[in-house]
DNA sequence: GTGAAAGCGCTAACAG
DNA sequence: CTGTTAGCGCTTTCAC
C-alpha cells in the first residue's frame, strides 16, 4: 500500500505541534521537553517516519555522497579500489555514486558534469585512458577550478593540481624483476609491450628495464613489441615454442600476465618450467602459488583515496596538496 | 578560485529579469522571446552556469538515481550485472548508487534504509547470503510495502512480491554437465559442494544430479563435501591425487571452478587429462578455451534489471510484476 | 520549552 | 512574452 510518506509536516499535525518542534525532538535537541520527546518518538514509530535524508542534504547543501569514475569495473584493481572506497565511505556515513567510463573521454566528462552540479560533495577519479593519451584534461579542470574537491589515483598527470593517490609502479617493476632472476634463478626474460602507452606502464617498463641493466651478466631480455593485443598474444605463443631457453616473462598489467599464465600452462605439459611475475589482480593469483605477483594494495588505494578526499571536504583549505604513495608488496 | 555558484537567481539579478524567465529560457520554452533567450544564454555560458540537478530533483521529486546493493564486486559475476546495470542507466540518464553488503544483512539494512530515504527512485538488489540463510526478507519487505520499486536478481524468494531477474541455474547445470559426458567422454566425474546452501547453488546441484542420472550407465560421480572452503580444496587434490580414472570436475560457483582449474594444472604435468566444466565468469576463463564455461549474461541480467526497474518507475503500476529468465550459454 | 518564518535552487501554475 | 507566487521537506535563527 503506497501510502503517503510520513512527513515532519505530518507529525506535526497530528500531534498538533509546530514542525519545528517535531525537527528538533527527533534530533534529541535538549531545547525541546521529555515529554514531547517521548509523544513524537512515538508517533514517528509507528508511522514509521524515515528523514527524507534528500531534503536534507539540499537545505545543509552537502549530499554525503561522493562520485567516483573508473575506466573498467571488470578489472579487479578497479573492483578493489571501488571495494576501498565504499567500505571507507560507508564507515564515515558516506554514499558512493559510481561511473564507468569504459576510457572514453566524452563518457567521463557527461558523468562528471551530472556528478558534480550538486549531487557529490567530491569525486575521486582514475582518467580514461582517452583522456591521458590526448592529454586533454579541461573537464577535470574545470571542476578543480571550481572548488569540487578531486582526488586522482592510478593515472595522474602534474597538470592537475590536487590531492593523489599512487603505487611506485617503477620500484614495484623492478622489485619483481629483481626477484625472477634473484630467487627463481631466470636467465632469459621477456617483456610483452606496446609502443604507445600510459605513464605508469612507461614506468613499470623502466624498473623492468633497469634491472635487467643492473644484472645484464646473469641475464637476458627479450622485448616484444606489438600494438595489437592479439598480436602480443600469438608472437609470445610462438616465442615461448620457438626459444626453450626462455624462463621467466614479466607482465605489465592484468591481461599479459593471464595470456602468460595461460600460454606457460599448455608448454608445461611438456616439461618446462616458467616463471612469471607481473601486475596482477584477478582472483586467479591467489590460486596459484607459483606466481609473483605484484600486490598493488587496491583496496588500500581506494581507502586512502576516501580518507583524503573527506579530509579535504571537512577542512576547506585548497592548499597543501599531497601525493601520496601506497606500497606494493610481492 | 571557488567563486560562488552561478544559479538562476544571480543571472535574473544580473540581467535584470526575474528567475522564472531565466528558468524558461534556459529550458528553451516557446514563452521566451529569441532576444531574451540569447541574453540569457550567453550570460550561462559565460559564467559558466550549470544547473543545480539536487535542487531540481528535489523540486520533481525524483532523483533519476537507482540504488544498486551486491554482496561482492570482486565477485566478477557481480561485477558484470554492475556493468550492465551502470551502462543501461546511463544510456537514460540515470545515475547508479552502489553499495555492498558484503553478505551481511546489517549493512544491506543500514544503506537500504538510506538510499530510500528520498535518495534512489528505485532499487536493484541481489539479497545478502546471511538474508537467505535465515530467511530474513523484512527490511525490504517493508520498502515494498512502502511503495518502492524494486528489482531482485540471482537471489530471489517467494516471500518478497516484485519483479525479479534470474538465470535458469538449473537448466544450465544439466546442460553443461551433459556436454562433459556427451561430447568431452567424460566417465567419472567430481563435484564439490557444501551442505548448508543457497537456492540458487542447490538448483545448480540438482541440474548436475539429473545429468548423471539420465546418464548413470555411463557415468560414475563423487561427491565431495565439507563446509569449510580450504577443506574442500584438500579433498579435491587429495582425491584427483589418488584416483586417476577421475576425468571431470563439475564446478558450482566461481571459487570451485577456480580450485579445479589450479589443481588440474598441477596434475597436467604428470599427463592426465581432466575435463573441467561449471558456473565461472572470471576473466582467467576467457584464457581457457579448454574450460567449459557456463556464462550467465551478467550483464544481460543487469541491464534487464535496469530495463525492468525504469519500466516499473515510469508506469507508477504496482500489478503485475514480472520474474524474467536470461538464457545462458555454454 | 515552543513556534513562526525564512530559505536552500528550482519548477510550474497562474496572472498580467 | 514576462513576472508573481507558492511550494518540495527540512534546518535554523530568532522571537515569544
Amino acid at each position: 500500500m503506497p501510502t503517503k510518506r510520513t512527513t515532519l509536516a505530518s507529525i506535526a499535525q497530528a500531534l498538533e505541534i509546530s514542525v519545528s518542534t517535531v525537527s528538533k525532538a527527533l534530533s534529541n535537541s535538549p531545547e525541546i521537553g521529555v515529554e514531547t520527546k517521548k509523544r513524537v518518538l512515538e508517533y514517528a514509530k509507528a508511522n514509521n517516519y524515515t528523514p527524507n535524508s534528500f531534503a536534507s542534504s539540499f537545505r545543509k547543501g552537502t549530499t554525503s555522497t561522493i562520485g567516483l569514475i573508473i575506466p573498467n569495473i571488470l578489472n579487479p584493481f578497479y573492483a578493489k579500489v571501488l571495494l576501498g572506497v565504499e567500505s571507507y565511505l560507508d564507515d564515515h556515513g558516506y554514499k558512493l555514486i559510481t561511473s564507468i567510463s569504459n576510457d572514453f573521454i566524452e563518457k567521463e566528462t557527461k558523468n562528471l558534469s551530472v556528478m558534480s552540479s550538486g549531487f557529490v560533495d567530491g569525486l575521486i577519479i582514475c582518467v580514461s585512458k582517452e583522456a591521458e593519451e590526448k592529454k586533454e584534461y579541461d573537464h577535470i579542470k574545470q571542476l578543480i577550478d571550481n572548488g569540487t574537491p578531486i582526488v586522482l589515483f592510478d593515472r595522474i598527470c602534474d597538470e592537475l593540481v590536487c590531492d593523489k593517490i599512487i603505487t611506485d609502479d617503477y620500484q614495484a617493476a623492478f622489485d619483481a624483476t629483481e626477484y625472477l632472476i634473484k630467487e627463481r634463478n631466470c636467465k632469459h626474460i621477456v617483456i610483452t609491450c606496446k609502443t604507445n602507452t600510459l605513464q605508469h606502464l612507461d614506468l613499470r617498463r623502466q624498473g623492468f628495464e633497469k634491472a635487467i641493466e643492473k644484472y645484464k651478466d646473469e641475464v637476458k631480455c627479450k622485448v616484444i613489441i606489438d600494438d595489437r593485443s592479439k598480436g602480443l598474444k600469438q608472437k609470445l605463443a610462438a616465442l615461448l615454442k620457438s626459444d626453450p631457453t626462455i624462463d621467466g616473462v614479466f607482465g605489465l598489467n592484468e591481461k599479459s600476465v593471464l595470456n602468460a599464465i595461460v600460454l606457460t600452462n599448455k608448454l608445461q605439459k611438456k616439461n618446462c618450467n616458467i616463471s612469471i611475475a607481473g601486475f596482477c589482480n584477478d582472483l586467479q593469483s591467489k590460486y596459484d602459488s607459483s606466481l609473483i605477483v605484484i600486490n598493488q594494495n587496491a583496496k588500500e588505494i581506494g581507502k586512502e583515496a576516501a580518507k583524503l578526499l573527506l579530509q579535504r571536504i571537512k577542512s576547506k583549505d585548497t592548499t597543501a596538496f599531497q601525493t601520496k604513495t601506497i606500497a606494493v608488496d610481492l
